[in-house]
DNA sequence: GATTTCTTCTGGATCGATCAAGAACAGGGT
DNA sequence: ACCCTGTTCTTGATCGATCCAGAAGAAATC
């Protein structure tokens, strides 16, 4: 019935110091800087440490002091399911966390950024830096990564000045994939993209969507396939176009279904990620379209599981990107 | 060269109180109370936090203060990347993330629980709370975590006294599924496991180790099947067993090879999660056993895409692991 | 013996915010 | 004229640690 000892607070170094009779900094240095005192004491702090059922420097209040969070935070643009389902952000993701677990920081994960969403999911996390990856321009939550003043590494996509960025050259791999099918003998490509705006547009290529695209590499990789076929000499800008608002088997087969049944119909398809591609060949299957007799098919990415005839463009992601830390 | 603007330190709510002469609580308020002051004010200090450049209150700081850090902790037991692998565990995952942004908290991920590792990665991160994921008795990990004397809530295992559980009744679950293949008829059960201890071993199973086993989950669901065999009047001591190091399926391949190579030959095989059965499966193909004419399969846990002959033993598992905070 | 150098430990300032209590002033009611 | 209630803003304490400068004593150097 006196002060202090109510309500049950957690025990603060500071207490510790207080039932030992030492300073709070000689506490402090026990367990963050072993070397500033004698292994006597210093064992004695652990052992009172242990008795208190202290657990050890509250994090916060240290990182509040040191300016440093041990943590870096993942930026996705969809939803943490559909980044799992994705082989290409999943393989990224391996690589992140391997990063991480080797330099032993944290990583806190933000997904599903292209939503509108609450800026606190941004400002409010205690990181020491972010990697936003394949973010089309103008998301809010990008500009509030940025606003925040910390190191910022994006992957693939937005290309901003004066932000680090980690990716291909989606212009180049595009144009060798393009022009790899056109030394076959192709004359009637098709192409299916991924998205130009985060907005769930599924359909075929609507020029104005494309001029006002906010994706990069959907962007760059377009660009790379017409600069190829510009170079044959072939009509580039009215080629069959198919748009699709994910990375999905089941909407690469749509836009499959839809290419293979114009007239006169493509031998050849582009497809902006492996797995639009996989769709593809679904669509050819359901339309007894031969593969490669009467279709080939080029993917972008290599994903792990890609065994189709298709020259395979590959990334080297991984742990490169945590060096900029 | 006089005091101050040296070295580019960054901007603090202070600084900006500073230079618009108010209190730095006002500014705080401005932030996080708007109700708290005039609007024209409130006007008057973003419009000045946005030309300082300043993003909003340190989260850190505010951390301190308040005793919240705005983000859950989700320890798993092995790597991300097998994490991701396991339909199971990313099933998980994905309900833990959903509930996490509904309530707008981030999801900080400490992967890789089961192998040593620097303790600090556990006492030096930001959370409210801890999810522990199918974790080893005695992990390390585990004891840090308790420590903290922060909430944590475990999914499936282990079950320690006094710490919130979330899982299904293993024991019940498995009872059930043996249960079921006896009422079919079949005597000659054979069983796959998942790992009674973290130490890799993969093989014929040893009653040394089950005994000493420190995988709560295997354990229960060891128990019930063998409780179905001993209510049938079936010995239930010397069935044979074969443990498998991980979920996998080219693990549970090699199991069902060693049990289908038997004498006399099981007529039905239980195992302790889908992907394992999948697994028995292959191993029944391989072998040339048809199914389920001569072989029986019953897996666990019901991951999607599992569209056998086997009676799923479902788990009503996502969002309600977090009603816990 | 005086000075320098270590080692070991301490006190107070500090990180950047929030919070509790209260001051100053406005208007409203009686 | 007085008290009450509200709104708006400020002061000072506080969260729990780390860091800096320095004190006290032991050991080494000249």
């Amino acid at each position: 019935m006196d002060h202090g000892t109510r309500a049950r607070r957690r025990i603060t170094l500071q207490d510790l110091a207080g039932t030992l009779g030492v300073s709070k900094t000689t506490v402090s240095n026990a367990f963050s800087r072993p070397d500033q005192l004698s292994p006597e004491l210093r064992e004695r702090v652990m052992e009172a440490a242990r008795a208190a059922g202290y657990a050890g420097p509250n994090p916060v209040a240290r990182m509040l002091r040191t300016g440093r969070a041990g943590a870096l935070g993942l930026i996705l643009p969809e939803s943490l399911p559909f980044a799992l389902d994705d082989p290409t952000t999943s393989e990224l993701i391996r690589g992140i966390a391997d990063a991480c677990e080797e330099r032993r920081l944290g990583l806190l994960i933000v997904p599903g950024a292209t939503r509108a969403r609450d800026p606190r999911t941004i400002t409010d996390v205690a990181v020491d830096g972010f990697i936003a990856y394949s973010l089309p321009w103008e998301t809010p939550a990008l500009q509030h990564v940025l606003a925040r003043g910390e190191p910022v590494v994006v992957v693939d996509e937005p290309r901003i000045p004066g932000v680090a960025t980690v990716g291909v050259d989606d212009f180049a791999g595009a144009q060798l994939a393009a022009g790899h099918l056109i030394s076959l003998g192709h004359r009637r490509l098709g192409i299916v993209t991924s998205p130009f705006k985060p907005d769930g547009y599924t359909g075929r290529g609507d020029a104005a969507r494309i001029a006002s695209s906010t994706f990069d590499v959907a962007t760059r990789r377009l660009q790379g396939y017409r600069a190829a076929m510009a170079n044959a000499g072939l009509p580039a800008d009215d080629v069959p176009l198919y748009e699709c608002a994910l990375s999905d088997e089941e909407l690469g087969r749509q836009a499959g279904r839809d290419l293979l049944e114009r007239r006169p119909r493509p031998t050849a398809i582009l497809a902006m990620s492996d797995r639009l591609a996989l769709g593809v060949l679904a669509a050819a299957r359901d339309l007894e379209v031969a593969v490669p007799a009467e279709l080939s098919i080029v993917g972008f990415d290599d994903i792990p599981g890609a065994t189709t005839s298709r020259p395979s463009l590959t990334t080297v992601r991984q742990p490169l990107r945590l060096k900029g830390y």
